[in-house]
RNA sequence: GGGCAAGUGGCGGAAUUGGUAUACGCGCUGGUCUUAGAAACCAGUGCCGCAAGGCUUAAGAGUUCGAGUCUCUUCUUGCCCA
């Protein structure tokens, strides 16, 4: 048997693919498209799954006849380009195109049906500039606003951290010890679109339950009021906010924020300042407040209880009340929140019980559960949504507050202290005005010479990129020195590739109409928060101000793979080892140079840290494009973790040999004679298969797609020696390996050449209608006793004969009594005998 | 602590959505071929049993003619939020 030169087909079939696209100019659209990658250096596993999915998706809809846009582009701001600079003295714009040049060259040798001439990368300045004129876009239509905010401040780097770049309370590549620091930055006003972006999750069918539902506690939508509290004896009050106004009963001290307006009056003291200090280094998670020790400080002044004549309730300052979120004010009911219970067993401070937990004993930890209402007035005997309209109605008609609806979302902090983004295009005036930069004045672009190795913000310490003037006026201005977060430019990367060439806007009107939304959205499940709520902000944002854009919502199908995973290794010195550093002996894993033993760790995500990583290339090189596709869809569900495996690899490819050999017999084939009956009987069970496979990729279960092929195969090999026509074997094996194509194009491409097929870009005719055989189950007593086969649609009187007449199940019957049949077509018989 | 998933052979996993449990692959065992190995091919492979047959989808109960699938309880694991 001749060996299929794996490396030899695959490259003379991409620089067909790389002539073909996949559009059908009569076709429906579709808009298939990947999460495009982050230009690291080389590509890695995740990488190969996330793309051969699409690459599936894509080429099975342009064969299905539709008109498919198939792009790729690259996210290509960001920090490691600023620190791979610092380590190799290589400019970020060098470093990120060797990156992109790299793994352009190894995303084509998977051959994936990607349009290249579409091809975008965010650092070019015909992209970002597009990007500042949305931001100037959004900015003039309020969309975009400048506030003072606390930041995590890293004092080595002189920069901001992310909260996911500090680990216990240090920065992560400094290790110093951060601060809370007042900046004003940049936010986009997504807090605007809280409520529809809530709302039209709903209309998402085409995503995951977990995704919609991972959003919606993201926007954390919550009911309750505002309810002013007087200061004792002045005529100051404290408005708080709560979502438990029917325990206003148990109301027992108030707490604000050390950064509430009130803290003003303890400025000169320095027990406050000490207590101010320590809070600070509590967190601003809500993680992070509700385990932190709590702790309070108190002003001394009392609130009057809004229900209760005379009653006076102490005044704290406490550290797990955070400014951002509601009035920065509560009130504490011990009785009922945790938090409130730590803080008041603390300070001694009253716990009334206002919701009956059923108990009499007092509480050991607040009792957050449903019940009755009690000791509470006019709310006593009330459930809990019953009192909250009441509470809340007595509050409004007493001019004590207001009902209030309040978000968890937070708008979006957009500026970073870094040279590798976006320039902010605002400029600062010297009367204090900030204003966009103009239009005609685009691209605002970053600057080529630049000092990395200084600490800070390298735009803000350039000798003079930041001096410029105000060109209508002529005015002196200095730029903002702050870029945008690399989020903002993944968040309409997907409207840029429908026109991206276009010169005059970010998109053009009528291509974004034709081709979005996008119709299937494939990517990994860490980006079903942000990633995904950012790009829906943009999009409705976008429909506001765009009269000629009707969109709300981006992506129609959205699809979340699962992580690639491998065992790790380490040496006995605790040293991490990579798979190919180690062998696999009968006694266990072995370092391949030293003999030693190596201890093996469980399948986790594939990581650089972990040295658990496989390198794709070699894989390629190793295997060929097409087996390494198949294996990473073949051995789970696409939506789950998948462990990689050598031997799975290995094996994938065999059995691509074997399908490329397997075409060969059949071409060289001695005719046989001829029987009618087998031929049919193979071509319905041909006609089935493909059915199935059909259906299981439209259902993304490649991996039940894989299944059916080796089913298939194994079909062929019991079948090739029947009396069946070449004829028949040959149309049946061109139309299963052209259901490949999809999951190995070059190789089925090379086969269909050798067979002479000219219908390349067709799917094969599913016949539903063919009289086809069942299998029929016999049971007794709801055990199946036995399995015919049977002409579909077959009565129950014909079945009851063949039961009694030639079924092994008959003798369980014997001369027992029937006393009831359960009849499903087509499928059991069941017999209840006693 | 709350929410959401999930638990099927030695392993990855199928199961037309309440109707043949263990498809398909890996691994393993035996055989053919080969000087030997590799490759390839053939056969076997949930458990007990010589067999007939019985048992089996984390554990236990329930609904049903019939449960991997539905309901309840318990246990375990994963993810998200805290």
């Amino acid at each position: 048997m001749e060996r299929v030169n794996f490396h030899l087909i695959e490259k003379k079939w991409q620089n067909e693919f790389a002539k073909k696209k996949l559009y059908n100019k009569k076709g429906k659209k579709f808009y298939c498209l990947e999460m495009f990658p982050y230009p690291s250096g080389k590509i890695h596993m995740g990488h190969v799954r996330n793309y051969t999915i699409g690459d599936v998706i894509a080429r099975y809809k342009f064969l299905k006849g539709f008109n498919v846009l198939h792009p790729m582009g690259w996210d290509a701001f960001g920090l490691p380009a600023e620190n791979a600079s610092k380590l190799n003295n290589l400019h970020p714009a060098e470093w990120t195109l060797q990156n992109i040049n790299t793994m352009r060259k190894q995303l084509k040798m998977l051959g994936l049906s990607i349009d290249w001439d579409q091809e975008i990368s965010t650092c070019d300045e015909n992209y970002y500039k597009h990007q500042q004129e949305l931001f100037i876009d959004f900015f003039n239509n309020g969309l975009v606003s400048r506030k003072e905010t606390y930041v995590n401040w890293d004092p080595i780097e002189n920069t901001v951290l992310a909260n996911e770049q500090v680990i216990n309370g240090r920065g992560w590549r400094s290790n110093a010890l951060v601060e809370r620091k007042k900046l004003s930055q940049w936010f986009f006003n997504i807090t605007k679109f809280a409520d529809s972006l809530l709302k039209d999750l709903t209309n998402l069918d085409g995503w995951p339950e977990k995704v919609k539902l991972m959003q919606k506690n993201w926007i954390g939508k919550s009911f309750g009021c505002e309810i002013d509290f007087k200061i004792s004896d002045t005529k100051e009050k404290i408005k708080i906010f709560t979502t438990r106004p029917d325990t206003i009963f148990g109301a027992s001290f108030i707490a604000l924020s050390s950064d509430h307006p009130l803290s003003k009056r303890f400025l000169n003291s320095k027990s406050f300042d000490l207590f101010k200090k320590e809070t600070n280094k509590t967190g601003t998670t809500e993680e992070a407040l509700a385990n932190a020790e709590k702790i309070g400080f108190d002003t001394k002044l009392f609130a009057d209880h809004p229900f209760i004549a005379n009653k006076k309730i102490p005044i704290y300052f406490a550290n797990f009340v955070l400014m951002d979120y509601g009035t920065g004010a509560i009130f504490g009911c011990p009785a009922h929140d945790q938090r409130d219970f730590e803080f008041a067993k603390k300070y001694n401070l009253e716990i009334i019980k206002v919701v009956s937990d059923g108990k009499e004993n007092d509480l050991k930890e607040a009792y957050t559960g449903d019940g009755k209402i009690i000791n509470s007035s006019f709310l006593n005997g009330l459930d809990i949504v019953k009192a909250k309209e009441k509470i809340i109605n007595e509050i409004e008609n007493n001019n004590f507050g207001k009902r209030e609806t309040l978000y968890r979302l937070k708008d979006w902090g957009i500026s970073r202290q870094r040279y590798w983004g976006c320039p902010i295009p605002m400029i600062y005036l010297e009367d204090g005005s900030v204003v966009p930069v103009e239009k005609s004045e685009l691209p605002v672009l970053l600057p080529k010479n630049v000092d990395l190795t200084s600490k800070g913000n390298p735009l803000e310490t350039h000798p003079n990129w930041k001096k410029t003037v105000h060109k209508s006026t002529g005015r002196k201005a200095i730029r903002e020195t702050d870029t945008l977060d690399t989020f903002v430019d993944s968040s309409w990367y997907f409207l840029r590739f429908c026109s991206p060439t276009k010169k005059s806007a970010p998109f053009d009107n009528d291509k974004v109409k034709y081709w979005m939304p996008v119709d299937q959205y494939i990517g990994g499940i860490e980006h079903a928060i942000l990633h995904l709520l950012y790009s829906r902000f943009f999009t409705k944002s976008i429909n506001t101000i765009n009269k000629n854009f009707s969109l709300s919502e981006p992506f129609k199908n959205l699809f979340t793979q699962g992580m690639v995973c491998h065992e790790s290794y380490k040496d006995e010195d605790g040293n991490w080892l990579y798979p190919d550093q180690v062998e696999k002996t009968p006694s266990g894993f072995i370092k391949k140079n030293d003999k030693k033993k190596v201890v093996v760790g469980p399948a986790e995500s594939m990581s650089k840290s972990k040295k658990n990583t496989v390198d794709p290339e070699l894989m390629i090189k190793q295997y060929g494009a097409d087996s390494v596709r198949w294996f990473i869809l073949s051995d789970s569900p696409p939506e789950k973790d998948i462990q990689w495996s050598d031997a799975g690899v290995i094996s994938s490819n065999k059995f691509l040999q074997k399908i490329w050999n397997l075409k060969d017999i059949i071409i060289n084939r001695k005719e046989k004679k001829i029987n009618k009956t087998t031929e049919e009987q193979f071509n319905h069970q041909i006609n089935e298969v493909i059915s199935k496979i059909d259906k299981s990729i439209d259902e993304f279960k490649f991996n039940v797609s894989i299944a059916l092929f080796y089913e298939t195969f194994n079909l062929f090999n019991k079948n090739i020696n029947e009396d069946l026509s070449n004829k028949c074997l040959k149309d049946s094996i061109t139309k299963i390996i052209k259901l490949m194509i999809p999951f190995t194009p070059h190789l089925a491409h090379e086969c269909l050449e050798v067979l002479k097929c000219k219908t390349t870009e067709k799917w094969p005719v599913i016949k539903n209608n063919l009289i086809e055989n069942v299998k029929f189950a016999i049971q007794i007593n709801g055990k199946t006793r036995d399995v015919i086969s049977v002409k579909k649609g077959i009565t129950e009187n014909e079945i009851h004969k063949m039961v009694l007449n030639n079924s092994k199940a008959s003798k369980f019957i014997d001369n027992k009594k029937i006393f009831k049949t359960i009849y499903v077509k087509d499928k059991i018989i069941n017999y209840i005998i006693k």
